[in-house]
DNA sequence: CAAATCTCAGGTGCACTGAAATCG
DNA sequence: CCGATTTCAGTGAACCTGAGATTT
């Protein structure tokens, strides 16, 4: 019976962590030079890719919380990149719509996030890159996830 | 020149954030079963394994901020899983021991945390898990790290 | 009436800054 | 005087709950 040692570093949820938050840390200081953070990105690429939607289809298809969704758009908003106006078809909600400047935005904000992920996974080969990604992935879409 | 699609479901930076998010869920969740925290085992598995330290020791090796070591151990000492001295060689510093309490208390949560490590992993085999396990384990020392 | 949507007012844990007080 | 250590006060983004107002 022996003394159980390194518990730590071996602990699994550990590593999730601190590699979250080293990556988290790189993405907000580097997104923060365009006056941006994350959620502001998730926002932009879904309205670019799937079009105008309203506040509940942005929670859920960003992961952003409900409540959480009006201060982001408030701050989008301020800088003119989406629009937001109310749904004649159903005035409980708002339609969310991608500017001009918003689509500018998002351009900029991917070539920044190439970057990070650039910086985040240069300690690993391609082929080791594309197995993060796939065994993420798989607990991702096992425990249930937004988009 | 094509439309991006799927750029969220495809940045690594978001899956880590995704995976570590759930996984910090899982941990919290189920400590607070235990009435604690994921600083609370991190400083009772260090105790146990590297013996008395001060506080910024204790900082240094599990992560936590200086200035919130503090508050951990007022909780920890609170419970009496710790105890806090002064140093007589050095009265700047206190000199932090696992008490018996605490060591029964981090043997519950370690076994509490293999229960959530097999939720998390569960969607992967054994070879897969390894292999996470090394490729986080590659990121984090890559990137300077706590312990 | 019930259900959905948006909004606001909070509460928590955590990352991080800065500064005071004590001691070497 | 400089540096290290502990402590406290406070900021900010993120996660989460709950409740009001409006509309369907």
């Amino acid at each position: 019976m022996t003394e159980r040692v390194d518990r730590l570093r071996n602990l699994r949820t550990r590593l999730l962590s601190l590699a979250a938050n080293h990556s988290d840390r790189l993405v907000n200081e580097a997104l923060a030079t365009a006056d941006a953070r994350k959620w502001h990105y998730a926002v932009l690429a879904t309205l670019a890719e799937q079009g105008p939607a309203s506040q509940s289809q942005l929670s859920d298809r960003t992961g952003i919380y409900r409540s959480d969704v009006v201060a982001v758009l408030n701050e989008l908003a301020t800088r003119g990149q989406v629009d937001r106006a109310p749904n004649p078809a159903d005035r409980r909600q708002n339609v969310i719509t991608l500017t001009p400047a918003g689509r500018r935005q998002l351009g900029k904000l991917d070539r920044i996030l190439s970057g990070v992920e650039e910086e985040l996974l240069a300690p690993l080969t391609m082929p080791e890159r594309a197995q993060l990604t796939r065994l993420l992935t798989t607990l991702v879409d096992h425990h249930g996830h937004p988009m």
